[in-house]
DNA sequence: GAGATTCTGTTAAACGTTTTACAGTTAATC
DNA sequence: GATTAACTGTAAAACGTTTAACAGAATCTC
């Protein structure tokens, strides 16, 4: 027996028809006689035939592979979307192949060229920074594409689903504001990806005009380990702010170790709002209040977006996909009482600082 | 100007060479006079030239997809292995199909089919079950392949990596052993899975051999909310345990969830041992004491493995690669002290036990 | 300097599908 | 009962590569 692999011409023999036949069994492209359909079907199956994919897609053109291209698989927000991706195209019998570009823009190039030879049929890509890769342009009215997260709005190149991240940072600043919290820094990667810079902005808006003075953002980078040390070295430098806003998952991470390095007890000393929602975060004795976003709907709405170019084609306007983060409460910010009024109170009645606590209340310069 | 790509024809006609020669330059298969390769190059260049690896793959018969397989990405411990893989061979200029069984054998055998279909040159897969795909076996002497952690040892159908599941139980028991603990539990997700069931064999004969029974293992299933309610439904009919080692890091996420429902502090009410080593354990303020499985490393020798066989092709037998997982020792142990002597303790002082925490060294039933 | 060898390039035949053009049969229409 | 239309199947030509077979020129060997 032939250790090669039957074709298509093998099963139209075995089956006593032509190769065309067999073809739209499988492709169901024109209508096969019902019997016939049944023997080609037989006889596949006793062949243990399988359709060759790359023979497929090059005579056809036609092809069912969705190119996936994001910044790192290791976080867990970029994981879940390929995730959701991948089973919505499985549905769909499209195949997903996926590189990642390590926030790096010249893998980033290299990767998405490597993914275009596939001749895909569309792309998701979340870019590593604002600059997209020039093979992106090239490629940007014959392939069907949609650009998510790390995408400045104004960018109509293709269609975009992102968290509208102004309102991200407002909610948690407003959410720090309301409880009495006047005292609030800002922990972020890179403050020059687009999403990260708005949702800055929106936090620092927010808490400039309650209390007069835009808050401080940090810069920790993409690792958390690294990030850690930048934040603890900070912190041993400056005083300790009454709440900490981070707005990345994985500055979340780095915020938290280097706080737990210091010992210092969340909310009771400073409080958090971390950003994303994972399963850890709420597996802890004070759960962590946390700016959510809608990881799942990002994904279908992606795949929405791409399946209607898909079948459309790209006459029509790059179209901008907006979705609402919200807040999830749990237990890591504090509830600031009268007693203990904001640095910056106006009103609160002149009771003193709360014991053991006079650190908290000093300003962060 | 036509939309079409433009072929190797093309580039060939322009740069006044044969389609052959073409191929050559960008293939390397054969040496091409240095003025010629230029031209070639700069002809490509000029079109905007990409090779079509439908048509490359199925003249040659060979290719450059690496498929992977795995229970789900949303998994860290799965995500950070197809991370690794990706980078590793990117680096040799393959490309990374991926898709995930949902830990569901009928969508695992279907995924697969639809993998082979594009005829990799090797594929790597994280069974969702000790028994196998038919798919799989079908193909196991034609296709390089290494199965990776949920692999029953003795399964010697292919190369295999996978962690000394038995040690990485034995290390997490001997850990609390040797701090006084004696009440123990084992929380796994599946206990089917192989790896599990060692992991569990492994805890619970070390315990076994200390306090003459075996610890009891409590099935969590693979989702952190569902395994959370019914460790937490435990909880509430159950005496509190000393200790719970979580043999699997979605089980850690179900049972630290329950324990901070309940209120319940680690290590002062009850310890807790965690699996696999991620950036929030350690991030909190008792860090986790934890099982560490050497992700990357896991990641690696499949990829060695996979490529020495992908040089070799099947003409040698099966092998196993295991790795040794490690203990990391963070906070989230108690240190019982003499004056609190385990309870089937033999020759500890007849101290009173520690106020407040009766309820710590009842016997789980 | 004749024959063998090595280089370097070309021609043309694959690879396994899909699809166009066509043909034969049957059903529908007038 | 002739003409059309609708079905259902086939033959053969693609699709864009790679590669076996070949060929011409240059180099080597004796």
């Amino acid at each position: 027996m032939s250790r090669r692999k039957p074709s298509i011409r093998d099963v139209a023999a075995l089956a006593g028809v032509s190769t065309a036949t067999v073809s739209n069994v499988f492709s169901g492209r024109k209508p096969v006689n019902d019997d016939l359909r049944e023997n080609v079907r037989k006889a596949a199956e006793a062949l243990g035939y399988q359709i060759d994919r790359a023979a497929s897609q090059l005579r056809s053109g036609r092809n069912r592979i969705i190119a996936v291209l994001v910044p790192d698989l290791i976080d867990t927000f970029f994981a879940t979307i390929v995730s959701r991706l991948e089973t919505l195209a499985f549905e769909q019998d499209y195949d997903v192949i996926v590189a990642s570009s390590h926030d790096n823009r010249s893998v980033e190039s290299s990767r998405l060229k490597a993914l275009l030879s596939w001749r895909p049929a569309g792309l998701v890509i979340v870019p590593c920074s604002h600059v997209l890769p020039a093979e992106l342009l090239d490629v940007k009215d014959r392939l069907p594409m949609v650009l998510v997260d790390r995408v400045s709005t104004g960018n109509a190149i293709a269609d975009t689903v992102t968290i509208d991240n102004i309102d991200a940072g407002e909610i948690a600043a407003r959410h720090l504001l309301e409880r009495g919290h006047r005292d609030i820094v800002l922990a972020v990667s890179h403050s020059s990806f687009p999403p990260l810079a708005e949702r800055v902005e929106g936090a620092s808006k927010v808490v400039a005009s309650y209390v007069g003075r835009r808050p401080r953002a940090l810069e920790l980078g993409s690792n958390v380990a690294a990030g850690a040390k930048i934040f603890s070295d900070w912190l041993e430098r400056n005083p300790l702010p009454g709440a900490v806003i981070a707005l990345t998952n994985v500055t979340t991470l780095s915020v938290l170790s280097a706080l737990a390095q210091h010992r210092i007890e969340i909310p009771s000393k400073t409080s958090v709002i971390a950003f994303d929602d994972y399963a850890w975060m709420s597996a802890r004795n004070t759960g962590l209040t946390a700016v959510r976003q809608p990881v799942d709907d990002i994904a279908s709405m992606a795949w929405n977006r791409l399946t209607l170019r898909m079948e459309e084609g790209a006459r029509r306007r790059a179209e901008p996909t907006v979705l609402n983060a919200s807040l999830v409460i749990r237990a890591s910010v504090k509830e600031l009482s009268p007693s203990e009024p904001a640095e910056f109170g106006k009103d609160g009645p002149p009771g003193e600082a709360a014991p053991g606590r006079g650190e908290d209340v000093k300003k962060i310069h």
